[in-house]
DNA sequence: TTGGAATGTCAACATGGCTGACATAAACTG
DNA sequence: CAGTTTATGTCAGCCATGTTGACATTCCAA
């Protein structure tokens, strides 16, 4: 990390339209980027909202709604409907916690794996494509740009997720 | 990163992991990207479609509202009632077409500049310092990934908008 | 002159943020 | 044990921003 290169960084002296080509880059990838699952969350009456607790519950199964909350940033009741909505239709199951009965630890049923499967796949699609376009080293990057672009305490959470040590 | 595989290509050889991560640091430093803009735009009662109203305003003045309309992608309604406010507000002015008197050309009041200029200064702030801790050679990955994730039409959009030969 | 394009406006509705208030149950603390 | 804090759920309402549908106006162009 931030290693010097001789007459690199003066390529870092980036000119007002530099860096507003780069915002609107931004803005327009985010877009293709949720373009794909937008379609199919569409077909179920479901946002983006409902894409991303499947995202985090597929991927750390028994999570609390607390630390969904901690993830996503949103608030309780705002989560809650949405939560509610996948529970009343079978996509997401909620256990009473054992050790903490306060707690719920949710899971997605198979219904809700399947459509958790979809997202990702159709999302996972367009990344993997535009990786292949850029090349690996335009990914790691990619990469590097994103993470240091995130807020101090988003980037902790980002890394604490993080269990293959990349 | 995990399991090395002998040649360059391996790094496009993507576990769901992999895949998932780079997901989720696309949402995060989305998040990140608009936080402070958002809080900005908070104390005037603006969102972030007035944020971008202004910024593609500001960009290419003179823009008419179907022009705006393709480059956003929401509908005239949607786009009427965010100008309807900046208008109303003293931000942007709205000429009629002199050649065709039916369009309505956009541009920013100096009252409009300043808010742009707030916005655009702290978002970019924030894409400086990112760009900086990253690295000259990752910046130039990150631009070529994201232009890769935008859809074709957004592309051809964001190509047509380089005026400078970036 | 007539059709259609560009724009604006009104109404209604949905999603998904937000706040505030309150209920419940369980855990913790003195 | 009593009181406080924590985790969660729920109700009600507000706001920003997206949607569709309907309709008026203006005016270019065939």
């Amino acid at each position: 990390m931030g290693e010097q290169r001789p007459g690199a960084e003066n390529l870092l002296f980036l000119t007002d339209e530099q860096l507003r080509r780069g915002i609107e880059a931004m803005y327009f990838a985010y877009r293709g980027f949720t373009a794909d699952p937008d379609r199919i969350l569409e077909q179920h009456g479901y946002g983006r909202a409902h894409h991303r607790a499947l995202h985090f519950i597929n991927r750390t199964p028994g999570t609390t709604v607390n630390n969904l909350l901690g993830i996503l940033g949103v608030t309780k009741q705002s989560l809650n409907r949405v939560l509610r909505s996948l529970i009343d239709d079978g996509l997401v199951q909620s256990r009473i916690g054992q050790k903490d009965k306060r707690e719920r630890h949710l899971f997605l049923t198979d219904k809700g794996k399947t459509l958790e499967r979809a997202l990702s796949e159709v999302q996972g699609r367009r990344v993997r494509a535009a990786y292949r376009a850029a090349g690996p080293e335009a990914v790691a990057g990619f990469r590097q740009v994103l993470e240091a672009m995130m807020d101090p305490d988003q980037r902790r959470q980002f890394a604490f997720t993080d269990e293959s040590g990349s």
